[in-house]
DNA sequence: TGTATATAATACTTATAGGTATCATTTATG
DNA sequence: CATAAATGATACCTATAAGTATTATATACA
């Protein structure tokens, strides 16, 4: 139902650097922002940067920045970066494979409820995000 | 999305025991029947026992057995024991409280999402499990 | 009343996600 | 070309879920 610590906190900081598209972020800036473990928060933009909406600049004056604009970066993308097991269609029961014709009754209801959560990830992008009011404020104390 | 394995076993467990609302089972037949690891299945019947719908009688002749009938016994019930923390509705960015009065545009989405899974969940019973014939073959060999 | 058969309780081990520490590599710039 | 400032790679540590092992307790019944 809810997700890992890593995929909320990758949701943070795209959400973050959504707010100034072109801008090369370094990690000493994000962490300012979100206060995510430091090395942690490392580690995980270099993970990031495996992926075709995060690019990365090495070097002084390197950093990190969007590829994309971010109306064409979604959740669903994110996500599957992050956590690419979350969505997929395993059994109600954690089967690994089904072996019957007739599927249980809790069948077509998960994966109606897995549905919604796909569509509402691939439908909202980053820039959906921050169409209601400055978050940051929020967003730089996660406690 | 997905459950632990944990609640996984649980839901297995407790639907297999609703085949018989009555039988006094012991944790050797469960397991001929659910390939749970067997000493961790055990361990997890104990746990069940903590709840209002498993009853155990201990010694000789002893086991474990629905103490209402399984139409009274909502998936619901059974998460709430095995993983209490599931549905709990925390922020979909996983912050602890939300400093704004403003929601951001996943709020409302999230909740609702988590809306639609509780009521699944607290809809259906274990008697609803084994409507649809006989999936005892399909759950024997969980691979 | 002793023994076999069941669950209860507790402690230990292992696998994995989350987090930390260190060193290597890249590159702007004096 | 040396240095500083940034990311990259790797190894290690820690907390939690999953799984194992051992001992204690309850009870039917010969
Ligand atoms: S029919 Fe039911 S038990 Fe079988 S794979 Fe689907 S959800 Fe799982
Ligand atoms: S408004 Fe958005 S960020 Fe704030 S608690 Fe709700 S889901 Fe989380």
């Amino acid at each position: 139902m809810n997700f890992s610590k890593t995929t909320d906190y990758a949701f943070r900081i795209m959400r973050l650097m959504s707010q100034d598209e072109l801008k090369l972020f370094t990690v000493e800036e994000i962490y300012q922002q979100i206060r995510i473990p430091y090395r942690y928060l490392r580690k995980l933009m270099t993970h990031l940067t495996r992926s075709d909406f995060m690019e990365s600049v090495q070097g002084k004056k390197g950093g990190f920045r969007l590829s994309r604009p971010s109306s064409q970066i979604t959740l669903l993308d994110i996500l599957k970066v992050v956590d690419p097991e979350y969505l997929t269609g395993r059994c109600f029961f954690g089967f690994e494979n089904c072996a019957l014709d007739t599927v249980c009754i809790m069948h077509d209801q998960w994966t109606g409820v897995r549905a919604n959560v796909h569509a509402i990830l691939a439908n909202t992008s980053l820039a959906d995000l921050h169409v209601s009011g400055d978050l940051n404020e929020h967003f730089k104390q996660p406690k």
